[in-house]
DNA sequence: CGAGCGCGCTAGACCGGTTTAGTAGACCGG
DNA sequence: CCGGTCTACTAAACCGGTCTAGCGCGCTCG
């Protein structure tokens, strides 16, 4: 039943008659053994079922080729993202460990936990640590977070520029007509923060800041966006609502629709994230797109270039993100045009 | 800046002037230390920044106290259930390892790396590895199946009963008029073929077999229900769809409001798993809870028994599933009874 | 008053690999 | 025939913990 006695490098070293040591740098693809001594130490291990302890492995050697990613996979977005990071992780030789964010794990556990594998590398996806925080991480082991602003000398940083993407929106929007339009916001956190003053310059630039308003709500979750939904059903309704990300979006969608409001003939709705949830035919929300393949093609790329080939300032890569249209967006209806 | 030389127990232990083994001892906070001692030894460790090397623990430890989990993260069903397990490990003392099967790293891979990490216990999420594998891995750790029925006598499996929820879903449409139903169906897995045969049965038992068919798709995917959605609309259209799960469902949904067909006026539609995704308000599919938080209580019981009780016999738990009804599902329309 | 016990602590082996320093033998030029 | 270099391989130290056996000491009890 149950290998009790796991086979370890010495039975397969005593069974093909040398050492420890030579079986080692078979293992490892090292130089310095003859092909007939390699075959042999193979076809020993193979026969008795030998696999090298990855554990005992990572103890000595001073590499590991682990990165670790802090994500919450509840979020459509965070997990598209990982997957991508896999693949980007895979091709460079690395392999990603997972940490999942929970209403009982928190990042900070997760980091923890992670750490203690002995992640060479950090990827933070979407995170709401404080920047302190992100930068005492980061003298520790390179990081990056993924799909945030971050201070912090040693920070690397990927994402996708928010303001730009928020401002896309804004003018897609102003393009068909809408002159009134609300903001939807994502809580406290930094990536809220950067959408919503987005928003606000766009209007600024667009000089509609007196006709817009900032819904608050208390974090980028599908009821957050419902209570939003019903926030704007007691008030004046404005033409059109820019939601901070796609859950928002759905959530409010759900409660307008609900109370009778025609979307998109009546209001016009957007999303953040261009996430699978935004991609369903029912949901068919006008949203745009973080380029997660890029983005995680870019952090590996970060990562790298500080473990292999000693890359000490800090990086930075802004991507632009993308305006994707589909239906949840038309033409402001009989706009009260100033 | 990073701290190369890493601190070790030893230079904690120098520091106090005590042993390794009695900061080993602190630190697993096992008795025979004394409260003094130990408020040293923490004290220290603390001034010196030290932290337990994780990896050089496992080394000897005959226990890790690690979990493996192996699931599909772009599913939300299997995000939800994971977020669960992680909570139902943690009260028990146990800690998670994620595995995420993605395209490109397919469940094999995975097992294995999850093996690397000395996880004393392998869960797999709605696998669809062949029996056989499964098998092979549960004689070298204990395996629990969540989600899905399988052989072997020493795999342990937590389920919900399939073919029963299958059936609720078929006599919640017949109580609605139902006549002409038709299933569309996950690929050739497993757990697609249990709920194929669970509909099937449920059709002859109301003696509708032969009023009834069922749609193959290629998996539990959006793009597959959308397939099938087509082929729904170039034949003659049934009052109901029974999906094989909630993206197929979804999908299905999509195509058929589309063309123009009202849900559920015209023709129900049901999906499988009550994923987050089936209870945005936008998409409301009728559907079954797996009860997530109950499969991962049993699975994490299931496993605390091998390894802490010396439990060799196998266990299975088949949990009554539960009918959601949802906005998706109405009377059958003039329905052509019979 | 001495045997017996439990507590607090320690030395040193050990886990299963990696790595370093070093050896034995083949080969080669002079 | 000798010194030198290269290749194939090995012995032993080492990584940073855990665990076992055991030791000294103060207490209790007959």
């Amino acid at each position: 039943m149950a290998t009790r006695g796991r086979v370890t490098m010495a039975d397969v070293a005593d069974h093909v008659g040398v050492s420890k040591a030579t079986v080692s740098l078979v293992f490892r693809q090292a130089p310095g053994v003859g092909d007939d001594t390699r075959a042999a130490v193979m076809a020993a291990a193979d026969e008795l079922g030998y696999r090298v302890n990855r554990t005992a492995a990572l103890m000595t050697a001073r590499r590991t080729h682990l990165i670790g990613a802090v994500a919450q996979i509840r979020n459509s977005f965070h997990a598209e993202l990982v997957e991508q990071l896999v693949r980007a992780a895979d091709a460079a030789g690395y392999e990603i460990v997972l940490g999942a964010v929970t209403p009982t794990h928190g990042e900070n556990r997760v980091v923890d936990t992670l750490l203690d594998f002995r992640c060479e590398a950090m990827l933070l996806i979407g995170t709401e640590l404080p920047d302190a925080q992100i930068g005492e991480l980061a003298t520790r082991v390179p990081t990056v977070a993924v799909g945030r602003r971050v201070g912090g000398p040693d920070v690397d940083a990927v994402r996708t520029d928010d303001a730009q993407g928020i401002a896309q929106v804004v003018d897609h929007l102003y393009r068909l007509g809408h002159r009134r339009i609300v903001h939807v916001s994502g809580g406290s956190g930094a990536i809220a923060a950067d959408r919503r003053a987005g928003f606000l310059r766009a209007l600024r630039s667009y000089d509609l800041a007196h006709s817009g308003s900032v819904i608050e709500s208390d974090g980028f979750t599908e009821a957050a966006g419902m209570t939003a939904g019903h926030s704007l059903l007691a008030g004046d309704l404005p033409t059109a609502v820019v939601c901070a990300n796609d859950l928002l979006a759905v959530g409010a969608l759900d409660v307008l629709r609900s109370a009778g409001v025609a979307v998109p003939e009546q209001v016009s709705i957007t999303g953040y994230d261009d996430s699978p949830l935004a991609r369903l035919g029912n949901v068919a929300l006008t949203t745009v797109s973080q380029r997660p393949a890029e983005q995680a093609d870019r952090a590996i790329a970060a990562v790298i270039e500080r473990l292999d080939r000693d890359r000490t300032e800090r990086s930075t890569a802004t991507l632009t993100p993308e305006l994707v249209v589909r239906a949840t967006t038309g033409p402001a209806q009989d706009s009260t045009l100033s």
